[in-house]
DNA sequence: TCAGGTTGCGCAATCGATTGTTTAAAATTG
DNA sequence: CAATTTTAAACAATCGATTGCGCAACCTGA
């Protein structure tokens, strides 16, 4: 069922007797239109409930004012708020946002960015899915110059906008931290190593330990498909059994480290006593897990509004872009809570 | 700065000596263009890059393939995870969403139904925001057919597609099972009441009390302007401090419930055996806080997809619309977990 | 062999807004 | 008052895909 037609300026051009033409510049104060003239074509295309046709102006101008936002899941608070975040720059100046999900497929993230690109999309926002490695479905943008932001999960070699935040020192902080906490034996729950993010960490968290001569043992590294809840709760269970267990875990997420909560408690072990945990992206289950997760901020939705900005940037003047460098780095802390704090424990 | 040019089907009839008609025709299987015509236009155009341009199409056809969501704050559990459906079902059908967030500001709400309007959506899903008592900014939709799926918080009064779950009867069962469980002063953390979920909610419970023969109590009735974490704590403690306070509390969502066990726990009262909680939405933090809360399941995914699917459906054939009602109400189910489950412990 | 039918494809208008180029009228100048 | 400049608005092409209509070329059967 097709949609009625709608009041164009054709339709108010014959109304008022002027040429449509005319009431195009009238609507955007063009200055070859008199004060009068304006006023009167205004006034009636309020009246009348006039709205634009963005399609038919995207498609004259060859330029929507839309961007495409290709994220993994939706439905994480990580992803949630990076995309609350895009969507509040975005609209602040007049652009929307078309939103994808790949489910960490890669086919899905390749006929989602198809789909973007058809919809003529003025930039695009990504984070690769788990299972990506190759990244040939974003040079369509760049061939017709429609800027590409990769932001949180970022690939390797490709030369374009990066909002990152520095997991390496984040990880590396967090791992000092629980070796300031007394922590000897301290594991860590991986992801997989071709993602960035997953990679810096494990290596912020090699060298921490590097860093206070502490020898690393392979036996409590354990890399993670998906960083699910199941799989923490498996591998805190198979590594708190074994004969030289850990008394300090750090997890690349808090959905883990709240599992390896869980399971320690069930188990009997005092938290942070017996182990220390520290998790990653200040998810609202860490703030509620008893004892309350130590963590990293991830300052989701400032990222977000970094990706518009860089878009929009872009957009406006193409010249600046080496000015500002690509490459964005953002602040991060950690939060330490009860899961880690041993030096304030009553 | 503009983008490029990009390849469309003029260069392909160009390059191949055909019309553009022809190509048009070809590429989507057209009867009337030959079976060897079809495969040299397909391959040259796969060999080119050729991809459409659906805002061309969209424009022609008075008909764009994608659906507009308005919603209050993206980056809420229920609001995201019912988005990720809307968008799972919308693109294996080929379709894209837009997305907007009202931040539940009325006047947010007026600009971004005008902004999706001038989108030319194909059909709209939205949620009301707080503010939100008049829904005129959603008539222009219904003027040129395009249909309008209201989700969750929806209004009263407005014929258009509905998809809700029954709020009366998952609060009158949180509230009956509170009774069952030996509560005897039962308060409630409401919600706007102009909003048909909390009122609906409060009902339910005024109902489930009625019908055990407890006398309503006004003073353990609590309204709340947005049911955040700091009115659930301030409203719980100010309760657990009169003469008379409550031995259960059934609240409207899950973030007041989780902050009102938090609250109690400080305070030394212990759940559920002196204040049995229950929830409503099933958010993450609900399974993680400890005792974990019971609670209403709110199918958002399976929301999501159904109001896809009343979008599709109005477009497909709006004739069909009489058969189907508009309205669907989606099965819940109380969660019983240890916050409300006096009969289990140990 | 020819009227009538089918097949395969091109022509040209259309969707609604935008914009470079004209044109007509009004205002200014000498 | 004629010449020139300024102002105001119309004309027409354009963006890329779609589609009703028309028109050859070919086929069919009588």
């Amino acid at each position: 069922m097709k949609q009625k037609k709608s009041f164009t300026i054709y339709d108010l051009a014959r109304k008022l007797n002027y040429s449509p033409s005319t009431i195009s510049r009238a609507l955007k104060n063009h200055h070859s239109i008199s004060a009068k003239t304006i006023e009167i074509i205004k006034k009636a295309a309020a009246e009348e409930g006039y709205r634009p046709n963005v399609l038919a102006a995207s498609l004259r101008n060859n330029q929507s004012k839309t961007i495409g936002v290709l994220v993994t899941r939706i439905n994480r608070p990580f992803i949630s708020s990076l995309i609350s975040g895009i969507e509040s720059a975005a609209s602040k100046e007049g652009y929307n946002i078309l939103i994808s999900q790949s489910n960490d497929s890669y086919t899905n993230e390749v006929s989602s960015a198809k789909a973007l690109f058809d919809s003529r999309v003025c930039g695009i926002i990504a984070t690769l899915g788990m299972e990506t490695e190759n990244i040939e479905h974003f040079k369509q943008f760049e061939s017709i110059n429609v800027p590409v932001v990769f932001v949180d999960r970022v690939p390797v070699n490709f030369d374009t906008y990066n909002v990152v935040i520095d997991n390496y020192k984040a990880a590396y902080d967090a791992t000092n931290h629980l070796i300031e906490q007394g922590c000897k034996r301290i594991a860590h729950f991986a992801g997989a190593q071709h993602l960035n993010v997953y990679k810096d960490r494990k290596q912020g968290y090699l060298d921490a330990l590097a860093q206070n001569n502490i020898e690393p043992d392979n036996t409590l590294i354990v890399t993670m498909h998906s960083l699910s809840a199941e799989e923490g709760k498996a591998a805190t269970a198979r590594l708190i059994q074994t004969s030289t267990p850990p008394d300090g875990i750090f997890c690349s997420n808090d959905t883990t480290a709240v599992s390896a909560i869980l399971e320690l408690k069930e188990r009997g072990y005092r938290i942070p006593e017996d182990v220390a945990v520290i998790g990653f992206n200040d998810d609202p289950i860490s703030s509620i897990v008893s004892p309350p997760l130590s963590t990293v901020f991830h300052p989701a939705l400032e990222m977000g509004e970094l990706c518009t900005k860089r878009i929009l940037g872009h957009l406006s003047n193409a010249e600046n872009e080496t000015k500002n460098s690509k490459q964005s780095k953002l602040e991060t802390h950690l939060i330490i809570r009860a899961s880690s704090d041993r030096k304030n424990l009553n």
